[in-house]
DNA sequence: CAATAAATGCACTTCTGTTGCATGGTTCCA
DNA sequence: TGGAACCATGCAACAGAAGTGCATTTATTG
């Protein structure tokens, strides 16, 4: 595991202490994490820094949002090496609906898709759902 | 055009005046609609027999919900023949980011994806986003 | 140390979706 | 035909999440 500071700093983000819980938090979970999941984890930090701090991090490409249709954004870091500041890494999600639980696919990315004549696609969102592995038990 | 009157009864839906407005303005759509969207339309309506409307609509088959990731939840008519009581049709979804329109994609399915061991997809949602045929000028 | 800039905390707002409950209209059967 | 039961509608209020304004605290810099 890199150091988180030195990490912030190259990404040039301040690595303040609630920055740093922050990015640990989300280094040490498998699956995304809404803002609520963070505010629970750290009762005495206020919302509103919370929420600023998952924005800067996505300017600065450190975490990407995900929008897997819960109807609340999760949030999970970058890969490293990712050009998320240039375009999107199309990587695939899933959520599982036993736990609840989003994670990032980084390894399995959106196939190309062929659309009708004038559609040109920039940007995709997939996002699969059903049982996880854990949940399947394998 | 088939009767709207006698296709929703055919459905199990009481064909009420408020209803066959949704139901018209809805086949008359091309692209997906808000509840903001009917609400503008039936100005005189309330926004609550619309919500129920939809989701009336929903629940016997005859719209179907489309999550583009703006945040805001759409509707469209479902396909002639499809099974959306029973499975959703997983067709894909397109965005167009100029003029902020949602199109069904009826002919184009979601492709398979292969997931790790372990991860069963149920369900799936696939949204492309960019410029749309009438955007691009083709 | 003083001046400046950045980060944080609190309050408040907006927006969408949702529910409770009373009212009005339809259906249906004695 | 006269209701009783059922369904649809309208008004109000609520819930949850996202976002903003502004004052205060903390860090940086010269
Ligand atoms: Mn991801
Ligand atoms: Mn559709
Ligand atoms: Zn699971
Ligand atoms: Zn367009």
């Amino acid at each position: 595991m890199i150091q988180a500071d030195k990490f912030m700093e190259e990404k040039g983000v301040r690595p303040t202490a609630m920055r740093l819980l922050v990015f640990r938090f989300l280094a040490e979970s498998k699956a995304a994490k809404t803002l609520s999941d963070i505010e629970n984890t750290f009762a005495k930090a206020d919302r509103t820094t919370l929420y600023r701090t998952l924005k800067t991090f996505e300017d600065k490409a450190i975490v990407h949002q995900i929008d897997d249709g819960t109807g609340m954004t999760k949030y999970a870091l970058c890969e490293e090496g990712c050009n998320c500041e240039l375009e999107q890494d199309l990587h695939l999600h899933f959520h599982c609906n036993n736990c609840k639980e989003t994670v990032c696919l980084t390894e399995h990315k959106i196939p190309y898709i062929n659309l009708p004549d004038g559609y040109v696609a920039e940007d995709a969102n997939l996002v699969l759902k059903g049982i996880c592995d854990k949940c399947s038990g394998q």
